[in-house]
DNA sequence: CATGAATGAGCCTTCATTCAT
DNA sequence: AATGAATGAAGGCTCATTCAT
């Protein structure tokens, strides 16, 4: 009920804008709705109409992304080895993020435009942290992280390789900046000193 | 030498300015210089006068907080546990970098407005860098890290605290992150997949 | 084609800014954009996303004169009398240049604002060449004037009529004063000194 | 007694300010008081104090000049040949104005900011009218041209020696419009048509 | 539904001039 | 006299959003 179908012009349209947008945010332009509008060939009201503000449309650019993220994580709750699991999902995380900017930037935000985003962030955010309860019943984590603290760790080694630097070896320096917070990750916190 | 001491009142518009500035930031309202001078009671002239742009006025706010920072880092050279050391370092970093969005700009920010700025950013990089590689001789230290990652990685936590939510309890949520990847940074990389 | 045809209010627009601006342009006020837009009683993006610069308002303010000039160089062409027909061109470029600020001020542009004004300018530069041409051949006029000479020769009579001061008498002096350099240019240059 | 001397450090001040001036019209550069200021090494107050406007500096500037032209056209009074005289005059003029933007600036210029610049101006008009009156006189100038001309035409020469472009070439182009119009001024004109 | 013209608040920046020091 | 900090009007331009066609 929540999305009548589109006329099929309009479907084409609202194609149109997100591929558009895609585009954009891959080449690391900001989102103006004016702009988009005008790359698309399409009148702004048009862009307005589909996309009442520039977030719902970074949102539903990421969307795709995020699916297939939440995906991955439930694909990992099939491994038997917990440890595993959670290292695979968050090395796909990595690469998501660092990849794509719109993920990022939906995933970082504190609201969000869109109930599908909202719907999508929750089941990742509680896929992730059942991968992490899982492997912390294991023994393969050590107790003091919480699920809450999956997601805002992986925008943190996201921001890290970027500040780093260097757009080539970007998605190699988050890889081994994971790799470090992983073995972290795993180590038994020491006694507090 | 290289500033010429400015005039009573020409340095109590100077501190006006620096102060509001300072209070902008605290309150995570960006810095816009006309913003400023309104709010100094000052022309909008006098401020431009002071500061040519806003990323120079950012910079003189992170300015005393990055100096405490370099200084603090060359303590830390002093202690004989090159471990410990590099601890108490980056402790005292992310316990900046949350504390003052200023420093978090001026550091993540990849070049610089005042030529003051980047020699301290300059000094803070070196300190660490020379921090790291006792650590690492002294073996408490994985040796794939390398001086350029101290800085992205201190952001990195930075970064994810801010994203975790929770004005309140940001500061503790960077303890914990670090601690986390302190421990990573400890530990042997395990030989590659 | 290469405009594609305004809406009726955006027609309506467009005349209204061009009629301001020519109003303007005759009081002798400079040309601002914001001013253009308060006098219409238009928002200053309507003024923008019409004419980009003040430049392209002035140029299109300027063309309407800019044509018929052209045209008068073209009717001038089909006189069988070349000394006749050159006369008549410059006398009319005189009278247009004194007449229209905005004339004036094109004309002595280097560069343009709107590929049309660039290829008006063009098109009245070849037919004052072609017409001084044919006068040189037909021996009416001196050897040593080129055509690219034309053009700045009635800019700096039109320049002379207006320093000399008496807006009433303009288009008198300068016809006076266009009427001395013609009888120049018909002269014989005595052999150099 | 229009002039009090000047304390010999202030008069020192005043060669700097004109000093710089000079440079700066020379390069092309639009006068700005508080430009001027800082590149003289003085304070904005102390230029301010000496010349009250950029016009009257810019007057000051030009009057050295000036002063020479009208030298010069004192010296050719003493020539016995009045249309030689004349025509030296008028050289000597247009040089001027083609290599310094000051003059031409002042020269054009509808009213004045110092009492001594209106003096000089009276004089040079006047030389150049009783030149042209000889000339007249001994039938080498025709009759429908008066002293108020001199100036206007001799600024239409510059102007349209600027417009022509080519800042290399521009003297001499000034020289060979001045001789077209020297040889209109030669002739008799036409029984008007 | 689509269009895209219009809007105007809002930000940035410069510069002529004054006046306290 | 000299200084130069302060002023703030003035102008430039952008862009998110609305609404008549």
């Amino acid at each position: 009920m929540s999305t009548a179908p589109l006329r099929k012009d309009a479907a084409r349209n609202w194609e149109r804008i997100v591929a558009v947008a895609r585009a954009l945010v891959d080449e690391g332009t900001p989102l103006q709705l004016n702009d988009v509008a005008r790359r698309a060939g399409l009148g702004v009201g048009t862009v307005y109409r589909h996309f009442p503000t520039a977030e719902a449309l970074l949102e539903t650019v990421a969307t795709p992304c995020l699916e297939s993220l939440t995906a991955c994580g439930r694909q990992a709750l099939a491994d038997d080895d917990p440890g595993r699991a959670l290292t695979v999902f968050l090395t796909r995380t990595i690469e998501a993020q660092v990849l794509d900017a719109s993920l990022a930037a939906v995933t970082a935000a504190p609201g969000d435009a869109l109930p599908r985003t909202a719907e999508l962030k929750r089941a990742l955010w509680s896929v992730g942290a059942e991968l992490l309860a899982r492997a912390r019943e294991a023994g393969a984590v050590r107790p003091d992280l919480t699920g809450d603290d999956l997601v805002p760790l992986m925008c943190g080694i996201a921001y890290a390789a970027q500040v780093h630097g260097g757009e080539r070896e970007r998605a190699e320096t988050a890889r081994r900046y994971l790799a470090v917070l992983l073995d972290g990750v795993r180590s038994r916190p020491e006694p507090d000193a």
